[in-house]
DNA sequence: TTGAAAGCGCTAACAA
DNA sequence: TTGTTAGCGCTTTCAA
């Protein structure tokens, strides 16, 4: 890579004189700048980053902790956030966290050490579960900010972004008691994060509320899912309605009431969280509720790049923007 | 940030007795290396990255340009990187060239500013439809090595990872046929890329050298995929197997076969190129190609990070290692 | 055993 | 209009 240095030398002036040039300041005279620019055009100079970091004491880069980067939902928030940043400008250093609170401290602690100058994470499962939350108030304290999406830490403080949950299948239960479903069924792969857990009691309430008995299946990981769904789909005949907490319940639950000689949606409803591309893993295709996970990631993104262009420090004005779900009418509901 | 400053200023010692005693140098004495540690504990310091980049003129960090992170063979691929990469110490950067010629020139110049030492990517589709390298060549030539995988420019001389796909679809139509299969249709919506082409050959060597006559369904963008797999079928009612050249293809023409009252293996054998997770998405699961993105990745990071330990400018020692396929059966074929 | 100083590439206050 | 200098945080050579 060319330098200041090796520009100035070829040129016969100081290397403050070429980055002036470079830079348009009035200061130059105008034959200078052009000879300097031109000279840095030919060698196609560019100013080093890690220098100009050094430097302004700031690198542009945004650190993204994510717990699992196979997720479609994840790697579509990460997506949003990749073009929202790289529209202000700034990269992104991706860490996964594998849903290991050892990993995310880890990584967080790598980063704080002059690579980035804030964070979006949303935390690893582990972390939800033993609620440890230490580590991201030291990186707070350290003058790096945090944005938290979806799987997010109510009792630390700074901006987040999170999805209607609760509202979201509680509306989505509502619709299908609508239809006149006795016996609607919540599957959920996700039992152990919070996002599960909330979706999980909206679903809880709308059947209470309709003065029916809630029944819940829940997949383990390394369980056959396709087997889990069929045992209950068999065992349950009069299963006539199914909500599903991630889309690959919602899907198997469709291809499998298929594979069983149910018809789909005359004798069981099926209404899932998912995205548009997977909802056509099923014939019919999976009713869905849509998260809008580009949205949030660019949110997220801009939410923090807001807060670093913030000259004030201001404390307590953090705020959490709840992203609403919408819902995807199809063929798999009446 | 705590920095060697700060602590040699409360130690009443020179900053660089400070940095050599963290370093554990010989030159510096027991009590004040145990002095310098003890307090570098308390305040939690760091050495600051961006001045050892500055100083040591490496960043330990990987440009990685993926066309797509929604792509799930993709984005298990930057997992299998990010793996490897934060074994060695390396972090990585993520840009995203959503298939576009332009944002990918544009995020190799972009950090190619000393941002990162090298670069791992897949090449975006409209970089291979117009068949342009030049950008590749210059950031090699500026000393920044690449290491290229799935989607390679062949007349770009560097490390190259890639899947046998010739190979992979030729042995799948082959064993279609040996199944007594008369009528297999290959069905693909990457027909633009490099892989998809080559998967499309290995389709058609084997059905020649069967002396049958190939039938090829492309699926564009936009296009409804479960609308044109539909009226495939329905109008080659003697279509009785299926090599799909990505997930959606094959697990859709399942699903689809199976609402037309085709028996799946009885009828119709499909397989085609997916992962464990999404061949869930039928009932029988979907016979899968599959590609070891995972393994893909970490050895793409390997290999670039051998590139940037070698001392010796070793030019022309590329290598391309072909990470091959494996079949996994399942109901969907004899 | 410790410290001073140079230098990585850059910007900017100040001097000429 | 141009140049000198200091400094961002660190390592390392050389001097004390």
């Amino acid at each position: 890579m060319v330098t200041l240095k090796q520009l100035a030398k070829e040129l016969n002036v100081s290397i403050s004189t070429v980055s002036k040039a470079l830079n348009d300041s009035e200061e130059i005279g105008e034959d200078t700048r052009k000879r300097v620019k031109e000279l840095a055009e030919l060698y196609n100079y560019k100013p080093n980053k890690v220098a100009l970091s050094l430097k302004q004491n700031k690198t542009k880069t945004i650190g993204v902790i994510i717990p699992d980067i196979l997720n479609h939902f994840l790697s579509k928030v990460l997506f949003g956030i990749e073009r929202e940043a790289s529209k202000h400008g700034y990269n992104i250093i991706t860490c996964i966290s594998n849903e290991s609170l050892e990993k995310e401290k880890e990584s967080l602690e790598l980063l704080a050490n002059g690579s980035v100058d804030g964070f979006i994470l949303s935390l690893a499962e582990e972390t939800q579960i033993k609620n440890e939350v230490q580590h991201l108030r030291d990186t707070m304290v350290q003058g790096l900010p945090i944005v938290m999406f979806d799987r997010v830490a109510h009792d630390v403080m700074c901006d987040k972004v999170i999805v209607d949950n609760f509202e979201a299948t509680y509306n989505a239960t509502k619709n299908l008691i609508a239809e006149g479903r006795q016996n609607i069924v919540f599957i959920s792969k996700i039992d152990d994060i919070s996002v599960g857990k909330l979706r999980e009691r909206g679903y809880n309430k709308a059947i209470l509320e309709a003065q029916m008995s809630p029944l819940v299946l829940k997949i383990k990981k390394g369980d056959d899912i396709q087997q889990k769904i069929k045992k209950l789909l068999k065992k349950n005949k009069t299963i006539d309605g199914v909500v599903a907490a991630e889309s690959a319940s919602g899907v198997v639950s469709i291809n499998m009431a298929i594979n069983l000689k149910t018809k789909v949606p005359k004798d069981i409803s099926v209404v899932g969280f998912s995205s548009k591309a997977v909802s056509n893993h099923s014939v019919p295709r999976l009713a869905i509720i849509r998260q809008h996970a580009k949205r949030i990631g660019a949110m997220a993104a801009e939410m923090l790049i807001a807060r670093l262009n913030s000259t004030t420090e201001s404390q307590a004005d953090f705020s959490t923007k709840v992203i609403k779900t919408s819902f995807v009418k199809s063929e798999s509901t009446l």
